[in-house]
DNA sequence: AATGAATGAGTTTTCATTCAT
DNA sequence: GATGAATGAAAACTCATTCAT
């Protein structure tokens, strides 16, 4: 009888990504500044030296962080197969889809107040990040098109407005959540509050997009 | 005989505001961790003891400048005389009015970004902010009833819902500008741009809300 | 009667110079890498942080020392009135000058090591180191020129040659002490052997110069 | 069937003088508190690990470095036969020879500034240093005897002081080459002010030590 | 009321050395 | 023998805050 396998403690791929999640938790609940590196240590399971070890620095790190995150959404949103479904149902799934992500995945919307504290400076330098946000945007516009042709949508729609809309709708409600619910003193976190702002985000697109209703 | 008079240079009131204006503008940049004392002092053109001498720490200074920028946009909100119109104008005006505000006061969405981060636990502490906010609920529900008695708008709109989209098209558009312009590589901060921003909200919002178009 | 003038504990001036010193001290004994900034701090009576008030950081602060001090071998060789004597007495005076500096300032010394090991990176920056030191081989040259018509000293010597071969004698028996007296096994650190030293160089240089002897 | 046959990269001795070799370097451009043991690993071809198993720790190193070092030249200096040579042609030789080493070995004109500002610490462990040297200067003292009988040189001159001044002369001007390029503005480090120094040492200590000219 | 030098506690980063594979 | 990932201790540097003038 063999031995059983033991998790090695030296393993370069496993301690990276393991820095990597600890830091994507630190920079999302305290933004780049606020960060420490001896949190994203400890989170880790590992020590400062290791953060340095695999990563130059905090910004190098931040930027890792950045692009995984992008990679993160970009893996998920081509797994959609919004082409495969009629006009409307494709606009409701890509309202759904981003509701969803953003509801799962509450540091990506940190993250990106954080890097646009910095004027999207991290981001910049990457390249592939702006190659598949343009086929989504071409896949919405054929959405569109088709939507037109069947004399279901009308004419004259910027995909890219449409899309930066969408994102807007969800991401501003879960973004701002709390001072939103402060100043306007109603939980707006709640499940019931949440499925209210899914329908009122499907009847607002649609409501606009369609021709009759 | 007297020395000369020396203009003098201690006021009060001048100096708080000025250091004030400062810590606005240096933490509306670099967030709250990310601001520095020193800085906001240099930016004061006071120094940093004066500094400690209106403010306990940098704590109460970030709330000071939270309730001084939401003070100043319930000002400009409350001079908006929205039931003066009609509900269509009226609609429009709102929509204009947040656009706007957020080109016009970059700092507001840059500070909620951060009030934000920390769960909104400084506005918490403040009792008026939310009381003027459920006044501007109050009025748009009026509007949407006003519309809804003629025939213009649809029913069943929660004020709330659409205010928030109201504010999320606008805010996102441009608190997210930079990334947003990297990710789509499409520069959406030029003049043209904003005008073609703008119409998009007005068709989206309102070819939601009217009955026919 | 009035207070007897207290030595004031906030003193831009003397804190500054209270650091340069300590750091003169520190690197001139450990070199810039084995330099600590806690301990510069330690001999200078103040702290760490006042160090990086005054300084930029480690690097800047060692290219201050640096100034500091070629600036005061600078002020001491002004003092200096070489073409006051005569030639041979001027000679003498300068060996006696060079040989004295380098024994009452070993940091000199170890400095200047510690510089060459840069390839001189940090004066390279300063603009005056230059000027001074050509004025001190233009002395030099009158002095040869004065010596060479009184058909003292022999013609064709270059100052400047000359020049760096005074300097070598006192500065590789002094900076290399340490390891020439292991080697040798001879104490060539205390009074009598100094004593030779100065003889030797002095009877060396002349030797070589003077036409008769 | 077996695995075809690796070439093996074990070699105890090959490695470990690979590692010697790195450290000379590293040493040599940085200092012994400059030095990095992960860059001498990296020079090496080798890795940390190696290192400390071949030396106890950077101390160690450093000071195999030396005892190399010094060896190195010993050998070189055993192989002059200055004995061999008529006295004027002798002194030639030992200026010549201690020119051309030194610029052939940089690395040993900064190693030795090293550990002079270590107090000769390292050096002053080694057993076999000081008897080699003694002999050289056993030599010189021969040589400068035999001038004298053929009443070529000067009576009175002691050997050791002669050996320090001929080193000094080439040793100062190559090992502070930067500084004094940089405050003469002069460049000493091309091919023709090489040839000059040469010559002027020459004169310099043979102007010197000869009774006529 | 105003100034800016001084400070201690923290934060990022570096380094020699060790250890699992 | 060989590798390079892991570690704790220390080093450089930063920051909010206080204090003497």
């Amino acid at each position: 009888m063999s031995q059983p396998k033991e998790i090695p403690t030296r393993n370069k791929e496993r301690t990276r990504s393991l820095i990597l999640a600890a830091a994507t938790e630190e920079f999302s609940q305290k933004g780049f500044a606020g960060a420490r590196i001896e949190s994203i240590a400890e989170r880790s399971g590992s020590n400062k030296r290791m953060l340095y070890y695999y990563f130059q620095n905090k910004e190098e790190l931040f930027l890792a962080v950045m692009e995984d995150t992008y990679k993160t959404i970009r893996d998920a949103e081509s797994a959609l197969r919004l082409l495969d479904h009629h006009p409307v149902e494709a606009i409701r799934s890509l309202i759904a889809f981003t509701w969803d992500y953003y509801n799962l995945h509450p540091e990506f919307l940190h993250l990106l107040n954080t890097e646009n504290m910095f004027h999207a400076s991290h981001i910049k330098k990457s390249k592939n990040i702006g190659m598949y946000n343009s086929k989504l945007i071409d896949t919405l516009n054929e959405i569109l098109i088709r939507g037109q042709n069947e004399k279901l949508f009308r004419g004259g729609v910027d995909p890219l407005q449409l899309y930066i809309s969408i994102a807007a709708l969800s991401y501003f409600y879960l973004s701002n959540n709390d001072t939103l619910s402060t100043v306007f003193r109603r939980d707006l976190s709640n499940p019931k509050a949440k499925v209210e702002r899914q329908q009122h985000m499907i009847d607002l697109v649609l409501g606009y997009l369609m021709l009759s209703h």
